[in-house]
DNA sequence: TATTGTTATACTCTATAACTATA
DNA sequence: TATAGTTATAGAGTATAACAATA
């Protein structure tokens, strides 16, 4: 037997809706932090490598600089990052992470639990185990593309 | 242990990345037929419920009026659909997918199982059934929301 | 007065490209 | 001449709201 014979029942096109979903429910619940999705990511990226220049960071994140410097502004608005003047360089900023910044970011990552929650509803724990796991093994065939 | 600590190791996130390196790739194979993915899900509801109108193929699909239409628009230009006036109530067309519509979405779906070849790549066999039956249980949990 | 379809418009998002200041 | 950052601008995508025809 075909393994999805229709275009709805195949695991890319169910990939979609699950994430399209996901990530509306995680931008609303994001909403009163006065942050999105993508801010995320970025604060995530900057914990991982801190104090690195926002051409990098984009770099990183597959970013074009004019984007990256918007959501720099966004989060710097909001006191969750600083621009530190890099002395040696005067055209460069490093990134630095606030304590503020910190905080949202452990907040963003409760939400994302809690709309792991949400989604993984229909889930048992076991099964649970074995999307994540399932999903960890693609998620690292893509950033090789 | 915590199931994730790291925001970017929840399945929502992961989700949603693979989500949209999914329907990107979906998109640029659908590039030579002339739509993009929102018209192959509205292809295979037409196909599903044929002789409907317009607003409620919207309804079905969550997609607002005006966008239906515009839409609709698009596959009618490339021939894939026809409106049919409704003689009993002057207003509704009911919409008809024609032969060279339903060869399109066959050529979609062949795409779409090429695509779900390339993303789960990684993954063997009776994974990649296990992922299907996984993804089929949270689809059929989103339409309730 | 409500409903189907349509059009006009505004808004968001994102990318491209031009510009500055440094190197 | 090249690079980090920035700004300006244009394009696509989507939603809101006004509108015409019909019920």
């Amino acid at each position: 037997m075909k393994p999805s014979s229709h275009l709805t029942d195949t695991s890319g096109y169910m990939l979609s809706k699950l994430g399209q979903a996901t990530i509306e429910q995680f931008a609303q619940r994001l909403r009163p932090l006065g942050i999105r999705p993508k801010h995320c990511g970025l604060l995530a990226a900057i914990r991982h490598m801190p104090m690195t220049s926002q051409l990098a960071l984009g770099q990183a994140l597959n970013v074009v600089p004019s984007a990256i410097v918007t959501m720099i502004d966004d989060l710097e608005a909001l006191g969750a990052i600083k621009r530190v003047a890099d002395e040696a360089d005067r055209r460069r900023y490093a990134i630095e992470l606030t304590e503020k910044g910190a905080a949202m970011l452990q907040q963003a990552t409760a939400i994302a639990q809690q709309v792991d929650e949400s989604i993984l509803a229909p889930l048992g724990k076991s099964e649970r185990d074995t999307l994540r796991q399932l999903l960890k093994k693609l998620s690292t065939g893509l950033s090789q593309a």
